[in-house]
DNA sequence: ATTTACGTTTACGTTAACGTAAGGTAGACT
DNA sequence: AGTCTACCTTACGTTAACGTAAACGTAAAT
């Protein structure tokens, strides 16, 4: 148990690179424990950086990454940390939800546009029939 | 009918600057009809500026975005063309389930998240309690 | 007549998210 | 010992997607 990652591992795993990855760290998204100079990324670490992938993969800068990465975290101590990081759950959930509603929108014109283009090729059939007809 | 904008309409319908609807007419994505010096969108425009718009909130650069509107628009003319087309638009609805799922997963992991968090407060309310006590 | 409110072009500036190059270290293989 | 490989740091370069400023045109309102 407890194993840990090298930097070129994780990499691989994930199809980007180690600059990447050290960025990431830059930008204080990760902080993977040291043996000596070489980094070694826990399970969580791992988790972090699968969740800051998927973040961009449905346009989440960093930043907005970070935030999520935040809550999956330390729930915090106090009541109003608590709280306040409920409240930030929740808002981030209606977000997503909306841009759920957004990506049907866009795959409902898909089908749309899909529709149109084999009405279209219908069309075509039909009159290269009546041609060599 | 075939009422047409002004720029500043659209900026304003959509919440963006002036220079962002220039910028992706500079790009290829717009290209409104002129009146004198002045722009006029139709309402063809339009709907490909929300389609921008929206793709950009999806994490879509503006080259896929340009792609889409352009599946959306004039559905091309030979057979070949056609198919070509059929294809990109079946990619793109690939695309676009996955990053549904990816959403979906993501949502999930809030859900566990508000969980977490909302035990946390329990006990800290249990706690507070038998502390009174 | 001039201020206000729109529009126009041209062009340089900015930020995020890395890429890339240069050079150094540390362990493993031959 | 020499070389390979994978790691490290530092630092400048790059691209996308605009922001911002300058300098101007036009048309309605004061």
């Amino acid at each position: 148990m407890n194993h840990s990652y090298h930097i070129g591992e994780l990499a691989e795993e994930f199809g980007v690179t180690t600059r990447t990855i050290r960025f990431y760290e830059e930008k204080g998204l990760l902080s993977p424990r040291r043996e000596g100079q070489q980094r070694c990324y826990s399970a969580a670490d791992r988790t972090k950086l699968r969740l800051i992938l998927r973040g961009k993969r449905l346009g989440f800068s960093l930043d907005e990454s970070a935030e999520i990465i935040r809550m999956y975290g330390a729930p915090g101590s106090s009541r109003k940390q608590l709280e306040a990081l409920m409240k930030k759950i929740a808002d981030k959930r209606r977000q997503l939800q909306e841009q759920r509603r957004e990506l049907d929108a866009m795959l409902t014109e898909m089908d749309q546009a899909e529709q149109r283009c084999s009405e279209a090729l219908a069309r075509l059939d039909k009159q290269t029939k009546t041609e060599t007809s």
